[in-house]
DNA sequence: TTGTAAGCGTTATCAA
DNA sequence: TTGATAACGCTTACAA
């Protein structure tokens, strides 16, 4: 019969790894914080005094007298969506390394609990804020976050550029990479080509946008705005905007979408309307979700760097990389759909 | 030309307040927690202070003060697996309204990272522990998590039973769940059907089969050990799974898959080889995924149910919500795959 | 190279 | 009903 008492046992504080090592809870902390100028024989003996006892020092503690703590927030624009799960993985796996712990809050793309955290983030003690989101931010938000900066709290925007406002930036080259899908459709002799994603609100959309279109007009195609369908992210919106479309008798072979999801929403209406993909019309998604390649047809996609993002965004935390912009290339998955 | 200074305002303190409202500090956070034996003119004096000079409480003096802090960490088995991402987000909007902060901690399935965290949590003046995993547990962390539940932190488990060691559990009904399906496919004709999932390493794997062997068992067929198929859990695990026992020649005209990602990798398979779904083969998941609605075909899969299982550890952490085990009912949402 | 003592901001105890 | 004071555990000036 096992033993179900559990003892209550205190846990041991830096007075009690001095007490045990002989020596004062000053040097204890020096040497546990990596000072270097100590005799050998202190240095081990506090060590295996520490170690002995399994000391951890108490964060509230120590950031309470250090004024600044241990923690780093990564706010994202939607935990469900791939793209911010797989960031979220990424970015865990290096503030880890870094001894970093990582809070983080989904802001389900509402301005209101961008603006609760923000409020509310002053107090925290946080060393740094990621914000990874595309959503466009109001002027009170950006004022919220440089106030933050002031306060010694580094602040990186992800998937937006915010370097203009002096706030850091780590990007993925949207505009290169929807010119780079819409090329590579019209090689393939696809036209015309619609595309489907969140323009207004997002920053990022407009660029893809802008790379579509240019591509177009590099090749000498005119832009035909009804065939550019503004809809937010989920399957649903990319469902009903192909539907619509299909209902409308609009005319296209290929479809270039912000993303993974809207992709997949724009192949169930193709097919639930009798077109086949990509006999009829291809189709072309951002993201490279994990899923694509299990998709039938498979589908091609831009790809995501969720592991370079994240290592950049160490890099400035670490104070390494310098600049306020970085920007990471993104390529062109082939699968069956595009 | 905008204004690029930023001032460093120092943040108000529980003094602050006490002077602007002519109390003292004890004052000020007495009325503050909610003290009621103030008079009210006092009262009002203090919280208009406090409202005018934006007081926030420093959650690390607090904590430090009070031995206990106001975060909760969500263990999820792997963020990336759309079951944790929406949980994280049910739970984040329940938490939000207790007031207390989550600290999300991606496990990835790796054993080791649960240990590391749990070595690390008891410094950490934790109000509780989510742990959301369907993994099964060494003896080690259970070890540890009695342990931090004697430091008075509150331990749930979701989605995996560890009532019998003193440990609340939140679960849904897996069993009944995978019978259900079982038994919807058999009366549709369905037979034989295979099991594809996690059986060995997850608790709840072994019982979803065990649902799926008394559906059998009770429908008179005998259960074909060649058609339970041990597989982890993404989309490749279910391709390769299902594309062997094509390979192999066996004979099923369904298959129940343990999750939605290796429903969407079977079907892969099975259209790679030719086989129509839900033609040939009909296959049934779990999870319900968002984008489940949006395959062709719609993936038919049994309910999946975050909100409330947020909101029984909501009642929980509230000490609202007495008893060991709460469990929660899945229903099969059939669309057209099954 | 090491120790003493002060202080981070809050809340709980004790006294009034 | 309110105030003074100590204490939470750690780090860092200042002293030695």
């Amino acid at each position: 019969m096992p033993d179900d008492s559990i003892a209550i046992v205190a846990r041991p504080r830096v007075a009690d790894v001095a007490r045990l090592a002989g020596v004062s809870a000053a040097t204890v902390s020096r040497i546990l914080n990596g000072s270097e100028m100590f005799a050998d024989a202190t240095r081990i003996r506090v060590q295996e005094a520490a170690r002995q006892l399994g000391f951890q020092p108490d964060p509230a503690a120590r950031s309470l007298r250090r004024g600044q703590g241990d923690s780093i927030a990564l706010l994202v624009g939607d935990i469900e969506q791939g793209v911010y799960a797989g960031l979220t993985r990424h970015m865990q796996a290096a503030l880890e390394d870094m001894g970093l712990d990582l809070l983080v809050y989904d802001l389900a793309h509402q301005e209101a609990r961008l603006r609760r955290f923000l409020e509310r983030a002053p107090a925290r003690r946080l060393r740094g804020i990621v914000l990874a989101t595309t959503d466009t931010l109001p002027e009170d938000c950006i004022g919220l976050l440089r106030g933050l900066m002031a306060q010694q709290v580094k602040v990186i925007a992800l998937r937006q550029r915010l370097d203009q406002h002096g706030i850091a930036s780590v990007i993925q080259d949207e505009h290169s990479a929807a010119k780079l899908a819409t090329a590579a459709l019209l090689r393939k002799g696809r036209m015309p080509i619609a595309f489907l994603g969140r323009i207004s609100g997002s920053l990022m959309g407009a660029e893809r946008c802008e790379g579509y279109r240019d591509a177009l007009r590099e090749a000498g195609h005119a832009v035909d705005s009804a065939l550019i369908w503004d809809a937010s992210y989920r399957y649903r919106a990319g469902f009903t905007a192909t539907a619509e479309a299909l209902q409308r008798g609009l005319a296209f072979s290929a479809i270039l979408a912000a993303s993974d999801e809207l992709a997949l929403g724009a192949i169930a209406a193709l097919q639930d309307a009798g077109r086949s993909v990509p006999g009829d019309v291809a189709v072309i998604g951002f993201g490279d979700a994990d899923w694509a390649a299990y998709q039938r047809p498979s589908l091609t996609s831009l790809s995501e760097h969720p592991a370079e993002l994240s290592g950049i965004v160490r890099g400035i935390l670490e104070g390494k990389a310098t600049g306020l912009l970085h920007e990471v290339k993104r390529h062109l998955v082939e699968r069956q759909s595009g």
